[in-house]
RNA sequence: GCCCGGGUGGCGGAACGGCAGACGCUCAGGAUUUAAAAUCCUGUGACCCUUUCGGGUCGUGCGGGUUCGAUUCCCGCCCCGGGCACCA
């Protein structure tokens, strides 16, 4: 009999799969759609690790599974191959980012089929091929050609927009003409018209400060910085102001935040999105300067503490603190002093300023001075008094004006009233400045004040002639109520989320369709221009300046264009290359570079029709596949919640607006599967002189470093020396469990710590998919990622345990095993009898034999039904360790049998199929009578519930809760039959010892209760 | 600080409010083998009683509660992991 050789059967497989187009997609109208779909992957140089094939392991099992109940499956992969690894290492290598790319998807695209899952190949994409970006740019076109309309809460094309000023149904904002009084459409030039819409595109332009980070060479969206540093490499971030391209994203903050109702998605991961959105809802109020005619607009969402506002707060870079331009003269609208007003305490003075304007712009010197980093960890309150006092408008005091950095320019509108007694920020700056605080808000109606301040809880309201006694609640809505009645106010909703910038000064990305014109507009290329393809470069290194590597293709860059009005409405031009005979208009190419989310913004709707170069996708093949829902299910990792995840949202939400997609959520059901970590470790900790110190002592912040080997070792402090304590590995067998952990074998008051961790290179504990196939098979690794735990959970990894399954996968072929040898499978003849062989009336059984395997056969139909029942339960809940398990017991049972029905094996198989292909595919060609091309083609088996279960029950007696006992009943029993038959059981009698059973608990087919 | 997850044998984990520890790993003993590997069989939560057969007590992070019955539901703590963090 051969052994299971699972790399050369693997091998065999993988290739009749591709050969025979096995898995390709096949939509027909009268068969259901399913999508399911991985995260789109990133080519690394590294290659996978064993994290990757975690969540495709689960979606190939379930696209397999429901292939088999008869629905057409998409189930695609492609490469999100734009970035910056990429570039980095071209730079290094001095090589072509294309060529590299190219290189590691191949061997992406090799590792994942060397796993077997079930992709249609067909359907591969790639970000990077112009076939794709093409449709990338197309879709940022439709962003920069589309406005929001608040009033119907959607996007609209531009030309509508256009067409309502034409009307005159719209009025041309002022300020958008650099304050020309009312002018009509008609009255604009194409500049003018192109500078209006600029206003109101999706896409837009705009210079602000942004995420610098030097070391990457570019700016960074706020979703990519986490603790003032880069998501990618852990770089320093410094905030500087540059032209950037932006989505209007926060157009949509309440569209993405209502969607999440509509979402199988996880509580987490929804609150994770609801709170970078960032929903609060709140009042804007009107502030007068005192002795002047300006207002400042402060928001707060606890407007029911207006009465205890006792000075107000501006962003240091809030208009009204515009200090720089009034000191030149142009502008006499800056109000700030040039003299402390009488009684000004020093300490109010930024650095003993001479006046309130050299405070102000000395203090915004330093605060700009300041990276976000330090803004972030050091959170003492400075400030600079204005000089300025507004009035307070519900009671008529006058509240002195600073200006402080702990106020954000970016949020509301960057200005607060500060009340010092309910909020522990203000109350703290107060104290710095010994500003007066005040109680409005107390814990019950008739107190006079909180029992300690700050109190920010709810309460009510008390020192609040409007409204005191109110609850919070009352008391808020009360005043919001109240202010706009009087024109001081109105109920205003904020949203943290901002608009995303968008582009990168990289060079392997998506290039803008855009142009720049002589008069400081832009233009979107026409449609017959795209793809836009990379100038080639063999320079593609940063400038070293903020200049992206595209300033260095000068030919590229500088063009000639010729502006065409395809809608015939003007504004709306588009450009395309002037002919050489053609006297075109000077223009300067977009020379950024779109970020990598642009083209994992939309990829899951490439894949339905993937090859057509007249759409992005054709609406039918979206119609059938999206089914007004979404994808049906995405696996990935939780990493993406809040960047690809609100991104590609946003996208499609806009797509729809469009009328080019049929559902409003790009993703139905969305699973994250679990970390995996490395193989456990246990650390000891020794001193430098190499004495054991126990976990006890060890302070608990702990850290890395470099070791001696190269490798990173764990280093901590002493809690009680404060000396260097180094970390390192022992082996298991050095250690033993002792109490609540474990410790050292030949030193027994030494505890050693224990767990997990991440894999990392610098680690070494990356484990290889590619040697766990080479040593136990493709079908082991799937099955042991999917044996460890539940697929969302971290879960550590274990080579011991891959053995585990490997061993059962060896019992299943030594079972099941048709070789050249006949096997115990057996096959009925007509005759009631069996054979051995395959082919018809061979290798008979003898009489004796058939009786065995008669009785084999009735013995293995119960549970043979309940582990298709457990099986398929269990896949549909993507529950795939308990599935395994419950394969393992059928195969143990399988084991014991003399004989194995055909019936048996081929369930066994067909049910390992979806998580173990290969080994099914193998003995399926092996055992079957009539074998199809491959087993993945027959239909899921079904089971009978009345053969699930058996005639007569086990069941457990309790008395009082406790385990008393077990009676053998028939399963049809009542309760009388039941208690009837515990009460004659010795046992149960001798546990009761006399006393009377008070009452009965019976609960159907599971246990009996008496109660005593 | 705030908001989510999660704490079950030596380990990964299983268990519609109903027999806690399925399945797998580890370890131990046995069979097979000249021997080893592989394989097969048996045992493997802790403590206690019993020569054996067997039996008992405790046990799902800790403390309470609801219930005939709680790993599961409720309340209060502790620990671990993750997210957010001057967002008014």
């Amino acid at each position: 009999m051969a052994a299971y050789n699972p790399v050369s059967i693997e091998k065999k497989w993988q290739k009749r799969w591709l050969e025979n187009r096995i898995f390709a997609s096949r939509p027909a109208p009268d068969t259901p759609p399913f999508y399911v779909l991985d995260m789109f992957p990133y080519p690394s140089g590294e290659g996978l690790h064993v994290g990757h094939p975690e969540g495709y392991t689960a979606t190939d099992i379930l696209a397999r599974y429901k292939r088999a109940r008869g629905f057409a499956v998409m189930h695609p992969m492609g490469w999100d191959a734009f970035g910056l690894p990429a570039e980095q290492y071209a730079i290094k290598t001095d090589t072509h980012p294309g060529i590299i790319t190219k290189k590691n998807i191949d061997r992406f695209r090799g590792q994942l089929q060397s796993i077997g899952f079930s992709y249609d190949w067909d359907r591969e994409i790639n970000t990077t091929d112009p076939a794709y970006f093409r449709w990338t740019q197309w879709i940022f076109l439709k962003l920069y050609d589309t406005w929001f309309d608040p009033r119907t809460n959607r996007g609209r094309p531009i030309q509508e927009l256009a067409a309502e000023f034409a009307s005159g149904a719209r009025n041309i904002p002022a300020e958008l003409l650099d304050g020309h009084a009312q002018v009509t459409w008609s009255d604009l030039n194409d500049t003018q018209r192109r500078k209006v819409l600029a206003h109101y595109r999706l896409a837009y332009e705009v210079k602000a400060p942004v995420n610098w980070c030097p070391a990457l060479g570019t700016v960074l969206a706020n979703e990519e910085v986490i603790d003032g540093k880069s998501e990618v490499g852990g770089f320093p971030v410094e905030r500087r102001p540059m032209r950037q391209w932006m989505l209007r994203i926060t157009a949509y903050a309440q569209r993405l935040l209502d969607g999440l109702d509509t979402l199988e998605w996880s509580d987490s991961l929804k609150l994770m999105q609801r709170n970078w959105i960032g929903r609060s809802d709140g009042a804007q109020v009107h502030f007068h300067i005192a002795h002047g005619n300006a207002i400042v607009t402060v928001f707060t969402t606890r407007p029911d503490t207006l009465f205890g506002a006792t000075y107000m707060v501006l962003a240091p870079e809030h208009p009204l603190a515009d200090v720089q331009v009034s000191s030149t003269g142009e502008n006499s609208a800056c109000l700030i002093p040039d003299h402390w007003p009488a009684n000004t305490p020093d300490s109010w003075k930024y650095n003993n300023a001479a006046t309130p304007r050299e405070a102000v712009r000395a203090y915004q010197n330093w605060t700009s001075a300041r990276s976000e980093r330090q803004r972030q960890e050091d959170t003492a309150k400075t400030g600079a008094f204005t000089g300025l006092f507004a009035v307070n408008p519900v009671n008529g005091r006058t509240i002195p004006i600073f200006i402080s950095d702990y106020v954000l320019m970016g949020y509301g509108s960057g200005a607060i009233m500060a009340v010092p007694g309910h909020d522990r920020r203000d109350f703290a700056f107060a104290g710095a400045f010994g500003l007066p605080v005040e109680s409005v808000v107390a814990e019950s109606p008739d107190q006079q004040s909180a029992a300690a301040l700050p109190f920010e809880d709810n309460g009510y309201a008390v020192n609040s002639p409007w409204i005191n006694g109110l609850s919070t609640e009352a008391a808020r809505e009360k005043m919001i109520e109240l202010l706009e009645k009087q024109g001081l106010g109105r109920l205003q909703i904020n949203y943290k989320i901002r608009d995303w910038l968008f582009s990168r000064q990289r060079y392997w990305g998506e290039p803008f369709p855009i142009v720049h014109l002589p008069d400081g507009t832009h233009a979107p290329l026409a449609d017959s221009e795209l793809p836009l393809e990379l100038p080639p470069m063999s320079d593609f290194k940063p400038t070293g300046t903020m200049d992206p590597p595209l300033s260095k293709a000068a030919a590229w860059r500088d063009i000639q264009i010729v502006l065409e009005s395809p809608h015939g409405a003007a504004g709306s031009q588009t450009a395309r290359l002037a002919k050489p005979d053609e006297n075109g208009i000077p223009a300067r190419r977009e020379i950024n570079t779109m970020p990598q989310w642009a083209g994992s913004c939309w990829y899951y709707l490439r894949y339905l029709d993937p090859h057509n170069n007249r759409a992005f996708c054709d609406p039918q093949m979206e119609k059938y596949w999206m089914h007004g829902r979404g994808v049906d299910l995405y696996i990935g990792g939780v990493e993406h919640a809040v960047l690809h995840l609100l991104y590609s949202r946003f996208w499609h939400k806009v797509l729809y607006d469009l009328g080019y997609v049929s559902s409003d959520e790009p993703f139905q059901r969305l699973v994250n599967q679990g970390l995996i970590l490395g193989e456990a470790e246990y650390t000891l900790f020794t001193d430098e002189s190499g004495v054991c110190v126990s976990l006890e002592d060890v302070a608990p912040d702990w850290d890395s470093r470099p070791g001696p080997d190269g490798r990173a070792q764990v280093i901590s402090q002493s809690r009680i020396t404060g000396k260097l304590l180094i970390g390192c590995r022992c082996r298991p067998d050095e250690v033993e469990k002792r109490g609540e952990g474990f410790v050292l074998k030949r030193d027994p008051a030494i505890t050693v710590d224990t767990r997990s961790f991440k894999m990392s290179k610098s680690r070494g504990n990356v484990v290889n998919p590619d040697d766990v196939i080479r040593d136990f098979g493709a079908d082991s690794l799937r099955l042991f990622e999917m044996f460890m735990g539940p697929l969302e959970q971290v879960k550590p990894w274990s080579t011991a345990g891959v053995e585990g399954v490997y061993r059962f996968l060896q019992r299943v072929w030594r079972n099941l095993n048709g070789g050249e040898d006949p096997c115990r499978v057996v096959y009925p003849e007509p005759d009631g009898g069996f054979r051995r062989n395959k082919q018809p009336a061979t290798g008979l059984l003898n009489p004796d034999q058939n009786a065995e395997a008669l009785a084999d056969a009735r013995a293995i139909v119960r549970p043979m039904h309940r582990t298709i029942r457990k099986v398929t339960g269990d896949i549909e809940r993507l529950a795939f360790n308990t599935a395994i398990s419950s394969l393992m017991e059928f195969n143990n049972v399988l084991s014991r049998l003399k004989w194995i029905p055909e019936a048996a094996a081929m369930t066994m198989l067909r049910l390992l199929e979806p998580l173990a292909p290969h080994i099914a595919e193998e003995l399926y060609e092996q055992l079957a009578l009539r074998t199809t091309a491959s087993i993945s083609l027959l239909p899921w088996p079904d089971w009978d519930e009345t053969l699930c279960t058996d005639a007569e029950l086990d069941l457990p007696v309790q008395i009082n809760g406790k385990l008393s006992g077990r009676v053998k009943v028939p399963n049809d029993a009542d309760a009388d039959a039941v208690v009837d038959a515990a009460m004659r059981d010795a046992g149960v009698q001798a546990k009761l010892a006399g006393r009377p059973v008070k009452k009965p608990v019976y609960v159907q087919g599971r246990m009996l209760n008496l109660v005593v």
